[in-house]
DNA sequence: AATCAAAATGCAATCGATTGCACAAATAAT
DNA sequence: ATTATTTGTGCAATCGATTGCATTTTGATT
């Protein structure tokens, strides 16, 4: 109903007989107004129910105090633990985070991209969609020097900062599991080659494979987008193989999950009759059963590291220093599916 | 390295040698000025790399086209989900959302609510943390008519708009549901008294015992934080009792998950020995073995809702309509833990 | 009381876009 | 050709906080 009219400085300026600017340093408690004054100013505006106006010193500052997040989907838990992440230790740091998903889109995440950029948001953090082929968006950022960085999954063609787990290794490690336990014929579901980090799990999956001299069967590589509807298929597919695998290294938890359920329907037997592993750990991962075996990333870690990162870049805009990677490690889980 | 230096619009004016505000008309596409000026100077903005500055336009605009939001933790799958929900749509309506994680304490809720307020967010969307038993900082944006709104957990002093599900009758429900099945001996751990869907929750148990016959037996109502380390303790002083529950009504899946684990270690049967529901349906709940029963929320659509609602309110700020209290149904999932 | 340094405060421009009102140009009407 | 309209542009104030520089006040010193 009633509207009450926010107070400024000026407002403060005219109660009290003196200039804005005087106000102005006196909220600030600049030294060079007296103790006296910086009080009585400092009691007015409580008084009043002064509120600064952000906006107004964002233009003036040129900054927006900001950092724009876009990752595929907020409600998967991975990227869900990475918000927490950049969030808390944004807070700390008096900085807003504005989110956006791009739902794995190219075209949503362009769009949420320019959004960001013309928010003037001070640094963005960003884990590209799965369709992302083309990184002019991205240049929008990286060509004005606007702090930009990667996690998880990156654009390979721009030159910024990333927090990156090492996908390689991890998939080199949780192949060697299964062998270690003496899986023979392994097959692998991957995610569309165009990401680095389902590229990355792929070839550590074939190193690991010709380092233990296992071979590479027709048919046991199969790639998807890793979504509840491609896994049943995509599983189903290698369990039709003349010769069906004794293990297999999902490209996700979720497909592992699609892979578990089509075993329990078609009286599979995990481990048994074919090893299962997934990738990230979900929360479901820990309590289906048979329990699933993955490699678990830092999510919470990444985003909060990220948001260090980038924060640090903005503070200080000037630094030189060359981008960097980060390289967070993964945990290998070992559990009843492939024990 | 080399700092582009922005376009504003009065350098476009210089460049085309007319005024500024013709720019600024001819920008947004106003009929006041010719159709050829207008091209002309789309023309140069794009040729300049201009970005319109939305800090000074939500200056003079006193708006700052973005709603903030305000939840327990991003990482929870109902409060992912729901965010995912409101950025999606003000995503359509050109809103920007910033988030912020209360962590379920009071002090950090009233401290994201103040940084909120004073980045003069149009509007809030908040569900409050398990310790709120103050509205003070609420208050800032209900006495100002800030458009202000609360899902799932609200704060029954502050009359605004509220996006709920009927927590008394999923209580009763799932109550039912288990009496239905032939339980005699019905238990309930229940959240913080404080929050009104864990009362609820309680209130809908209790009226379905007494409205079938059933005694509340002592000890058989359990009060605790719903945690993962509260579960156990909770569940374990139940089924201690000198006669344990058969059925048992847990506040949330976490904790249904706890009793799960817990009869798995101590061999007992579920649900033969006794049957377990939990509320929330958690992405594990339906692939744990046995699966759990739970009362489904929907998360996405309450987050999409609100989205609507607020912004709708925030683009009508003359809007007298009375606060409404949007209740979304829940559905009940039976599942194995209840069968 | 006069002088000077130090401390406190004020002036006015700036950040970039928007907009009511005034003015100029182009066209229509007489 | 002259006046009345319509159409197109420009001027200048505004949104609220910040800050370099100028000015005033205070207090110390001789």
């Amino acid at each position: 109903m009633k509207k009450k009219q926010e107070i400024t400085i000026h407002n403060l300026a005219n109660e009290l007989n003196i200039s804005a600017s005087t106000v102005s340093r006196a909220l600030s408690d600049n030294s060079r107004i007296s103790k006296k004054t910086r009080l009585i100013v400092q009691q007015k505006a409580l008084e009043l129910g002064y509120r600064p106006n952000v906006l107004a010193a964002n233009l003036r500052s040129k900054k927006s105090n900001t950092i724009g997040v876009v990752v595929p989907r907020i409600d998967r838990y991975f990227f869900a633990s990475a918000i927490s992440g950049i969030e808390d230790y944004a807070w700390t740091k008096g900085f807003n985070v504005i989110i956006s998903q791009s739902n794995d889109l190219l075209a949503k995440e362009v769009s949420c991209v320019h959004t960001l950029f013309s928010n003037r948001v001070d640094g963005m953090i960003a884990s590209i969609s799965m369709q992302t082929n083309d990184d002019k968006h991205f240049r929008l950022f990286s060509e004005r020097n606007i702090p930009l960085l990667f996690f998880d999954r990156f654009c390979p063609s721009i030159d910024c900062d990333r927090i990156v787990v090492d996908d390689y290794e991890s998939g080199y490690n949780i192949t060697s599991h299964l062998i270690s336990r003496g899986c023979k014929r392994i097959a692998h579901i991957a995610g569309p080659e165009l990401l680095n980090i389902y590229k990355d799990r792929k070839e550590g999956y074939l190193k690991a494979l010709s380092d233990f001299g296992l071979p590479l069967y027709d048919g046991y590589l199969q790639e998807t987008r890793l979504t509840k509807e491609d896994g049943p298929q995509a599983f189903h597919r290698l369990m039709s193989l003349p010769v069906p695998p004794d293990g297999v290294f999902c490209g996700n938890d979720t497909t592992a999950l699609c892979a578990l359920e089509y075993c329990k329907k078609n009286n599979l037997k995990v481990p048994q009759d074919v090893a299962l592993t997934g990738f990230s750990d979900e929360p479901f991962s820990s309590v289906v059963t048979p329990s699933l075996s993955t490699v678990r990333q830092p999510g919470y870690q990444m985003g909060f590291q990220a948001a260090q990162k980038i924060i640090h870049r903005i503070e200080n805009a000037n630094l030189t220093v060359l981008f960097e990677k980060i390289v967070l490690p993964t945990q290998l889980i070992v559990r009843d599916s492939s024990r």
